[in-house]
DNA sequence: TCCTGCTATGCAACTCGTTGCATAGACAAG
DNA sequence: CTTGTCTATGCAACGAGTTGCATAGCAGGA
């Protein structure tokens, strides 16, 4: 149930409605959650009916409303005791690595494409972790001394920024594998 | 639905009971995806209804019956169909990333022992990993020279080598960042 | 002897997450 | 003027995953 843990310390660092939160979860939170709007608008009801949001419906001109969400007291309340809770290490699903050892099964030259298409959305999802690095922590439009939040926020994105980089290099690692095996014996691993 | 994926190539490098299945699951297929017992029995099932899987019980003395289940031609037709499918990359969800961003609005210094039990179970995972590479691939019993279906199996053992390595390594920094806010002002954050 | 743990299977209820669809006004491009 | 896109919210149905419980024989230790 962490989405709600997710979705408290998202309001706490900026009240914000519904819509607004689904674009944050596919920007900085989603460095480490995601979540599509459907989700983000049935856990923000069941939030605020059990008392831990605050809601204020905001008019606005030449478009809808917008019901502003920010933490109320029982929210604050709850993440601070989720935080004191051990939680545990997570336990992974990584499909690719499936249809890596399925390869051995199949033809492993036929998934070299599809490791590269991959390959390339980790380069590119970098590539924004880097940009966002720039803007928000090490370039010169940054705050100077950063407070605590964002020093915070700075170590979780460094973490997604080290995770890309790790993917990125093991791929390279299983293309070599991949290539390795097109060579010698052609359909080498299928027994059928 | 990538579950079922995974059961066929396991089925495929061996047959199995569930419950063997879901003992693998917790060895080298928890390198990149983990199942209860539950889900398998149930997706197990639903495999051999829909005729992916082929079952023999087999009788065993001092402890109850086992049915074996092996992949079926449709079984591995279907793999073999997935694999030619392009997937999304992974998203993510990072409750220890959560709790850290979290950590702005409550005591830093507090989440300290949470972040080195995690870095611990990591090193375990990481000990367990690559005493089953020594095993398995690069030890004096493994295999001379390596087939293409454990050529696979050693690459993504690699990735989750990799994967634990960074994790522990980004910890060290997130365990520098906790300590370095816990210092000038005690509870610098939190804006109540 | 009793309790724990292992093999081996499974049901029921629940929460979480995904997918498809629906509404509705404003604005810009063709 | 129509189509598409953006803001903004939400329902319904489904599939995936979790938790608790139940059964049942055997082995080993306190």
């Amino acid at each position: 149930m962490a989405l709600e843990h997710a979705i408290l310390v998202s309001l706490l660092e900026k009240p914000g409605s519904g819509y607004e939160l689904a674009r944050r979860f596919e920007r900085s939170i989603g460095y480490f959650w995601t979540a599509t709007h459907q989700q983000i608008y049935r856990v923000l009801g069941r939030m605020e009916n059990d008392g831990l949001l605050a809601v204020r419906t905001v008019p606005q001109q030449g478009r809808p409303d917008k019901k502003e969400y920010s933490a109320a007291d029982p929210g604050r309340a709850a993440l601070a005791q989720w935080l004191h809770e051990p939680i545990e290490p997570e336990s992974l699903r990584h499909d690719l690595a499936v249809k890596i050892r399925g390869a051995a099964f199949d033809d492993p030259a036929s998934l070299i494409r599809e490791v590269e298409r991959h390959q390339q959305a980790h380069r590119d999802r970098l590539a924004r972790y880097l940009a966002g690095e720039l803007r928000d922590f090490t370039g010169p439009d940054a705050p100077a001394p950063l407070d605590a939040g964002q020093e915070l926020q700075h170590v979780v994105l460094r973490g997604g920024i080290a995770q890309e980089r790790m993917t990125i290099a093991w791929l390279d690692d299983v293309l070599a594998t991949l290539h390795r095996l097109g060579r010698p014996a052609p359909p080498a691993a299928d027994r059928a």
